[in-house]
DNA sequence: TGTACATCAGTGAACGCGCGTTCACTGATGTAC
DNA sequence: TGTACATCAGTGAACGCGCGTTCACTGATGTAC
């Protein structure tokens, strides 16, 4: 009977996904190559084929990867106790995460996946809909008077929100200004609160 | 004395570029090669050559076009009589077009080219700088008491907010519900008006 | 009006290269007895 | 405690293929005289 991989094994993949994520945030799909992976975390070429024995499973995974890492970003905050804090410490953190050029640049990766593969666009919509039920959550500690729609809607909102500014935050299309971001925070809090 | 293309080049010239914008528009960015683009316009590869002598000449006049059109539309937009109707008139045109999937695929690559591409960067930042320039006058004709920085942050966060939504209401990564979609329109015509 | 010539438009074959994938192999590690 | 063996981890070479690019070429079109 099969004992299935070891730690050893578990934190090779790990560091393979780790160098494939670096790829893909800093160079972008095209260099996203096994051999580019591999050398990038100091294997061979047939060693990450062990692992990920087409290209296709190591896309896959790391996709998985991405997703999950920011769903359970998303779940601390809503778990957190940072709603004692008020909505603009919230607002804080949330938009924090955004100025992460090399995260947003994963996202624009993400995106552009999912508007061509369909495999790929059904786990991003999986995504966002309980990245959506997270936020909603976080929403009906500000306002427990708000009905289950009432904050999903909010939520709907508040995503699609964010989601636009990390292009401009980032730097990626554009550096908005001052009275912009001001402006910004404002609309987000008043959909949180 | 060169004489330069002739009506016939432009014509073919125009029509590589769309079969260009095909392919990326459906397939992707990973599919936009010589072979397709020449194959999907019905010339041969070295034809395609002669119009476009390396690849990232045909992928600089694509981004090229891509932000010019999208330009033109909302310059159409503000300087049209679009306004006389009221905003929400004017929020169903803008909306309208965000609803175009193959459009909105379109943009989700060219995010990801500015994301890892300094020169593609520079393009889309310049696009968007006056593509939030045609917004703001858009917002003065129904705001004229704003001051001229006033309604460029109105703006700035009119365009994050649409391009975040055009992720979602084009399907790619989620569907809103309709109370999502009343409540977009509500915190666009705030920005508006 | 005709002719010569330059430029534009389009063809076809070949190139070297990096890609994903296959496969036979060796060494390390755990486990049953 | 030792030994045999299965599985896990990692190597190395080779494959066929599609890619961007190069280049010599032919045919069509415009223009100067």
């Amino acid at each position: 009977m099969s004992a299935g991989p070891t730690p050893k094994g578990e934190l090779r993949r790990t560091a393979l996904l780790d160098a494939a994520e670096r790829i893909l945030g800093s160079a972008g799909g095209a260099e996203l190559t096994m051999r580019a992976v591999a050398d990038a975390a100091g294997v061979r070429l047939g060693h990450l084929q062990y692992y990920f024995p087409a290209r296709s499973d190591l896309v896959a995974a790391l996709l998985d990867r991405i997703l999950t890492a920011s769903l359970e970003r998303v779940a601390a905050l809503a778990g957190g106790d940072v709603t004692a804090a008020g909505p603009d410490a919230a607002l804080d953190s949330v938009l924090g995460e955004h100025e992460d050029l090399s995260l947003v640049r994963l996202f624009t990766e993400v995106w552009a996946m999912a508007a061509h593969d369909e495999a790929a666009a059904r786990a991003v919509r999986a995504f966002y809909d309980r990245y959506t039920d997270h936020v909603a959550e976080f929403i009906l500690r500000f306002r427990p008077g708000l009905t289950a729609p009432g904050a999903r809607s909010r939520a709907e909102v508040f995503v699609m929100v964010m989601e636009g500014s990390s292009l401009f935050r980032s730097g990626i299309a554009g550096t908005p200004g001052p009275a912009a971001e001001a402006r910004l925070r404002t609309v987000l809090r008043d959909l949180l609160t």
